[in-house]
DNA sequence: AATGAATGAGGGTTCATTCAT
DNA sequence: TATGAATGAACCCTCATTCAT
């Protein structure tokens, strides 16, 4: 028994040095991408940080010494996991310099398929269903990706306007309307695609299509 | 269930002399009531049966007299509070004879108002956390709401393409579109509310305007 | 509703003269059996009166008219299904005229069979798990049951001996011996039967054969 | 076991400085003598876990870290209890070279007065209520410890007879018999020590005594 | 006599969190 | 840094018991 013991010290003296060298940056990222599969897999309450440390290949105690509290983490995970994400759409969008109806046609409409098949699912989910609980985190979420993704849309539909590709409409006042599908493609992803599979990307376009016919200036128009 | 609570209350201030009285027709729908607004406000997971109990009034131990366990008393809730609002809705839109236009502008439209105005949000809030950890449920809502509100709005399409209303659109393959921006107003509502207050009602008339654009056959077709 | 509370009374009242005249003597002994199944499947901590009560047909609220607490219930089972039995054996036994091996293979075998085939053993297994708790029990048991069998015994084996059928051995002063392999065969009954059976009547009558071997005045101790 | 029981105490003393000595060697046994003595004093179902950890000197929620649940806690005092005993008196027995008869008025008339005045009762007495709802205990029981000691016991008997020490009976058939006396003893100090006294080593005296009585070659074969 | 709605104490179990090492 | 033993509060659920009717 004693054995056992002084054993384990020495192991773990030998190891200290390797370990803290190699891994003293990558731990926190590390636990955040384990708890972002157990949060994933079981949602908030349901997710244990016994569980959490084990899929990381670490002990219980070591998470809390990056991450105070259980909420600490969760919200770890959702920066670190939407916030890049998000903010790389936006710069693809804006960067663009073609028609806008081109660009919507394009990386707009790749963005939103690209989101909709993505496991942000996930994230979506569990922000839904904390957000009420988690004032901060949702303030947070919201004035990080919320508030830019409309920006981005809106400037993108009084681009078209301006450039008279676009009829103005009060779409311009509701963005939502751009991305609302998007979020149902992600909601029925997440509930009922077992019982009932959605071609995602085939709706997508279909949105695309119709809206863009809708605000597109006719083409008869023109003519006098 | 408004004439439910109220029969209640009435019930309640007249019989305070008695400590027992035959309730069981009522306890059930009481104890639904509050365990909705429990579930409302915690999420299942932190929503305590004790709360719920005292919420209606009663002792922890009624609660599982008529519910046998916390998750049964979950799927009661909406299954009470879902599907009677849907079928109601269901058939409101099917008995019309108007235009398909004015369907949708009417009836339906206002149904989707009414939707996102209403309490539901905590209901589909809870299905979309919780629909994982219950598939049977997830199963039962999929058939029982879903399955229901596509072929109604399915129906309406293609009623309009049928009377040369609409042209052919892949809209019929994806109803969903339909009702997306509903479904975005009902999670900003419960997430973003108090941050940032969003017209639901216009965005919804903005979506039906732009959409009815969409795919309403063009006038000028008809002019020789 | 309130029709249905009517309803309700009035049935009851035309029920009640009825069920009264036909049930007031038996309703306990109705009680005792149910209850006895219900301590006979469960045990007594896992038996519910719950169960006891719809065994009887009965609800449980009456069950409490007739037995002030479970354990006086309890107290009632044991005494109404061990008593009688007892004391119909020990009847039995006394009465015969026979020479005292004659008795000892005939009445006493037969008993000895008869009670280790019988269902008593579950009222010996509450016996035996519950006694400890029950010490007012246990002592009853012991006065009616246990005293008087063992008296039974002994008087057996003296009244052998007397008569110069057997000779004297210490077996007088612990009779338990002769319904030891009774009790071992009830245990295994009830605890390995499916695992391993046992010929239980051929165990007793080896006992009682090398028994009676055992204590028979030899035969050749006649012969001058 | 004793051993264990020293160590520990050594510990405590040594270590009272330190609150989080690494005890996981040592807990479990401890858990398991604490659940002993309240599944001895109350039984199984009575049995509290807050009571076994205070007994235990720790938190309930530690006995669970070795201990999944109150079932599997009872199944280990039994393994731990009951198994090394059995095994132990088994290997006395076969070990010895002596006449069948001294073997049986020796090692195994000591080991049955040994069991009948140990504490193993206890055990036994959960065992017997318990069985019947923990079939696989039940089963273990009868595989590791029943089987082996009926086991020995026969061999034992045919051991007496092959040497000619014994004629042939059917008590082959039924070591249990042999023992049967020994669970009486059990059962009478367990239930009725405290009102009617028995003199148990007495007892078994007397039945090891006719028991053989009953069985040996009779001397006056050997004469012509 | 009979009902059954209602109570509430109590126990098994879980798990975030702490802390000595 | 890293461990994992240990804690304890909290929660779900059960059921003997009561009592108005």
């Amino acid at each position: 028994m004693m054995v056992g013991i002084e054993i384990r010290c020495i192991n773990r003296e030998a190891g200290t040095v390797v370990r803290n060298e190699r891994r003293k940056g990558q731990r926190p990222d590390e636990i955040i991408d384990a708890a972002f599969e157990e949060f994933a897999a079981k949602g908030y309450a349901e997710a244990r940080l016994d569980d959490v440390a084990s899929r990381a290949g670490i002990s219980k105690g070591l998470v809390y010494v990056y991450f105070k509290t259980k909420e600490e983490l969760f919200k770890a995970v959702v920066r670190t996991f939407l916030i890049p994400r998000f903010a790389a759409l936006a710069g693809r969008i804006e960067a663009s310099e073609d028609t806008t109806e081109a660009i919507i046609r394009g990386p707009v409409l790749a963005t939103m398929k690209e989101v909709a098949a993505s496991r942000l699912v996930i994230i979506l989910r569990l922000l839904i269903a904390e957000g009420p609980k988690h004032p901060d985190l949702t303030e947070f979420y919201h004035r990080e990706v919320i508030t830019r993704g409309i920006a981005v849309i809106r400037q993108l539909i009084d681009r078209g306007v301006a450039r008279g590709e676009f009829r103005p409409t009060p779409l311009t006042r509701f963005p939502q309307l751009v991305v609302a599908p998007m979020l149902v493609a992600l909601i029925w992803r997440s509930l009922f695609d077992s019982i009932d599979k959605l071609d995602t990307a085939a709706m997508l376009e279909t949105h695309i299509d119709l809206l863009l016919h809708a605000i597109k200036t006719p083409p008869e128009a023109n003519v006098p």
